[in-house]
DNA sequence: GGTGAAAGGTCATTAAG
DNA sequence: CTTAATGACCTTTCACC
């Protein structure tokens, strides 16, 4: 879906200030509240805004250690029946399937070195899993973040405007 | 910081319904309303709770392509700066120190595969990366989710209430 | 527990693509 | 003709006392 400028900057002020509430963005955005009622609507629907749920800090749980896992699996079975079983850790907070050497990438945390060996120990164990290698996060230099994003989507769609024709368009290769 | 259950079903609560309030969520759980509004701002204050801010789907955005990109940096530089050049590119959207062969994991997203080669071609030319091996996601098996490590840390802790006396602390390693 | 203030939902009207 | 923006009305909810 396409953003424009004032999605940009809207989503940017609910990120800043989550309970300013509709009415006080419209008056910081110079705009009408319906409008932000509607945009912020159209976003939600077309799922560019998941939700204004709690993020939660797994750090401030006493989960400090991340590390990255990646599992090979055995031929015989899918992907899914394998992801359906790892659901079931909880430690587990990311998976993917993917290219290249290993099948799975998933995302754990632990509450120590000594917690993450428990944990691998317990993802081998899942039926399916041939082998798992890991790396562990030593330091997060860039937290999870979308806001470059969305305001590089929204410049992109400002242009198209400014210039009076559409970039090229990128289709999958 | 150590949360009971009251936290694990107010998170839970406020995850699956964002916007119901501190009133309502009060008559939910069936406590006082002031009890609600301590807890939030304990696990705000403890940044457990980071915000609630909106959370953004970057392939709503048209960034459906998503890949998991391991640097070599050289090894005269610090980490740190190639961390800060890396966060100058929007498509970087996390990033970890890392143990293992490689030096960095980076989260990178794009518009398609062509897009991809893009940014990795910009990637490779930050001052300071060697070389980067990429592999793609091919599917979601696991979304990023954090509740099931609320009901156990929450559950943990009521473990030890019931069971009265705390579980072996562990040390990092 | 009551009260003032503000939020959100909805609507008709108008403007623009 | 479809989509979006605006301003107004009304009901509910919140935070403060």
């Amino acid at each position: 879906m396409a953003i424009d400028e004032l999605d940009g900057r809207l989503i940017e002020l609910f990120s800043a200030e989550p309970r300013i509430g509709v009415l006080e963005a419209s008056r910081r955005l110079g705009v009408a509240r319906g409008t932000v009622q509607a945009r912020l609507d159209r976003l939600a629907r077309h799922g560019v805004i998941r939700g204004f749920g709690p993020q939660i800090e797994p750090a401030a749980l006493g989960y400090g250690v991340t590390a990255f896992v990646t599992l090979q699996l055995r031929q015989s079975r899918g992907h899914d029946p394998v992801a359906e079983r790892l659901a079931a850790v909880p430690e587990v907070i990311e998976a993917h399937t993917i290219t290249g050497g290993g099948d799975m990438l998933c995302r754990v945390v632990a509450r120590s070195n000594r917690d993450l060996q428990r944990v691998i120990d317990v993802i081998v164990d899942v039926q399916g899993v041939e082998r798992a290698s890991s790396v562990i996060s030593l330091a997060n230099q860039i937290s999870f973040r979308t806001l470059p994003l969305v305001r590089s989507a929204a410049r992109t769609r400002e242009d198209t405007r400014i210039r009076g024709r559409a970039r090229p368009r990128d289709g999958d290769s």
